[in-house]
RNA sequence: UCCGGUGUAGCUCAGUUGGUCAGAGCGCCUGACUGUUAAUCAGGAUGUCGGGAGUUCAAAUCUCUCCACCGGAGCCA
């Protein structure tokens, strides 16, 4: 006989009528009255078994229960007395599966232990709902550029050379070519997309093998990285803004519970939704860095205490643009009303968090190119099919990356992005 | 990689003029309790004090060393 189970999330239009329920025991509580909360992967929801109205055998089994073991009941939905949510007055109840010594008890756990059993931290209320609302993220992200027009063109993850020539990258053995490079950034290879398909866009992992232990680094993190045809500078800061507004307004809608689990305070996010994100020219925000207290000097980049300084004092996401060319990419381009400046901008979140997006204009000049090439140390055959671009038909084009996590982490409000990705990839974290 | 910190029960931690310092709370087991929601109350079991070496009559406590983790820096998304 096969039964009809409900899932959580539709309790709401089901009050008055009798359910079928099936999930894990996140936590029982005894007393002449037995309450367990039940998760079952759409939401939670309280079980009550009382002894008049539960069948004799599963008022006893319900006594019996331990954190994290499977069942499943029948009961009645009807409304929480204090909190008005649904809840099930339990008939029948049947033990599933066991679980004997969970070890993640309902009390305070370090984050050491808590990344030791990063599986089983995944089933706590918490870590649901921020995987819920990256998922949503990721959802958004992929709509947004659809509805958009963009082409998905996957960018490989095993690469010949370092892209970027920046970043220390993993390495792996690679047959007859003897090592491959896992993939630092989608972006080089966006760019010989763009005469093919007009607006394109990657959305993967990407790896960075540098040794940083910060609460914004991962060594595998995923990043989305658009690219558009006849685009410059200030393309790419309204293409950011709209499609962070479209993850935002998406996320407020649709991740209402989610936000309110990890209670998160909406209005700054509400707020960097009805609001213009804020500008500021590199040189502008050097200025205003040191007036609040920075030893920062202008053709520095900005250090993390830096970010947080700036974003700490706006109500807004911030655009900063226009960086001094020295510390950014070799295929940045260059300001032609200033030569020694990059024509890129990066989004810095507000509260505290600092930069989510990183991108600009992308140079066309072809001697340019050489000369940056040769003075990042590069070797130009390595970079043949990406000056191709150039040679045929090389118009204005323009992008920007943006990692996944730290979006995640913002909108969250997460102290660290560790949290932010089911299974983190750090430096000394590596299992499970 | 550098700087700082931590490591004691399954978990979170307390415990130095070196000498009843092997402890608490939670979790777990037993029982009580008419709706609880980190339930509460009573009772019970639980240890390589991170590893190794050293000082000492005596080390969780002092020294050295190694390891693991946490926080920060640099670098970046």
């Amino acid at each position: 006989m096969s039964v009809a189970f409900t899932e959580v999330r539709h309790l709401k239009s089901r009050v008055g009528e009798e359910v079928a329920l099936r999930g894990w025991v996140r936590n029982v509580r005894t007393s002449k009255t037995r309450f367990i909360d039940l998760r079952d992967g759409s939401g939670f929801v309280q079980c009550v078994v009382g002894a008049a109205e539960a069948d004799p055998a599963s008022y006893e089994t319900a006594g019996q229960l331990t954190q994290e073991c499977a069942i499943a009941l029948t009961g009645l939905v009807q409304t929480h007395p204090k909190t008005g949510e649904p809840e099930i007055l339990v008939k029948t109840l049947q033990l599933l599966a066991g679980s004997v010594d969970f070890p993640i008890t309902p009390k305070d756990h370090g984050i050491e232990f808590l990344m030791e059993n990063r599986t089983l931290w995944l089933r706590s209320k918490r870590q649901w709902a921020i995987i819920r609302i990256r998922h949503t993220i990721s959802k958004a992200i992929r709509d947004f550029f659809d509805e958009d027009g963009f082409t998905l063109l996957d960018a490989p993850i095993l690469t010949p050379s370092a892209c970027e020539g920046t970043s220390t990258l993993f390495s792996t053995d690679y047959f007859h070519e003897g090592v491959a490079f896992l993939s630092q950034s989608g972006q080089l290879y966006q760019e010989p997309g763009v005469p093919a398909f007009g607006k394109t866009y990657c959305f993967g992992p990407t790896f960075r093998a540098e040794k940083s232990k910060t609460r914004r680094h991962l060594t595998e993190f995923w990043m989305v990285e658009p690219e558009m045809a006849f685009a410059g500078l200030e393309d790419v800061m309204q293409l950011g803004e709209r499609m962070v507004k479209f993850i935002l307004a998406r996320v407020l809608t649709d991740r209402v519970e989610e936000l309110k689990i990890l209670e998160r305070d909406v209005a700054p996010l509400e707020a960097a939704l009805n609001l213009g994100f804020a500008r500021m020219s590199y040189t502008e925000s050097v200025a205003k860095l040191k007036e609040l207290g920075s030893d920062i000097n202008w053709g520095e980049d900005f250090g993390n205490d830096d970010e947080t300084i700036l974003m700490n004092a706006m109500d807004r996401p911030l655009w900063v643009h226009r960086f001094p060319k020295s510390f950014k990419a070799f295929y940045m381009e260059y300001d032609r009303e200033n030569p020694d400046l990059a024509m890129g901008a990066d989004l810095l979140a507000p509260e505290g968090y600092g930069e989510v997006i990183g991108g600009g204009e992308r140079a066309i000049d072809m001697q340019y190119l050489l000369d940056q090439i040769k003075h990042h140390g590069l070797d130009q055959k390595d970079y043949e099919w990406y000056l191709d671009v150039r040679r045929f038909g090389g118009v204005q084009h323009a992008g920007f990356g943006m990692g996944l996590e730290r979006a995640v982490a913002w909108i969250c409000k997460l102290p660290h992005v560790r949290e932010t990705i089911p299974y983190p990839r750090m430096m000394g974290t590596l299992r499970p």
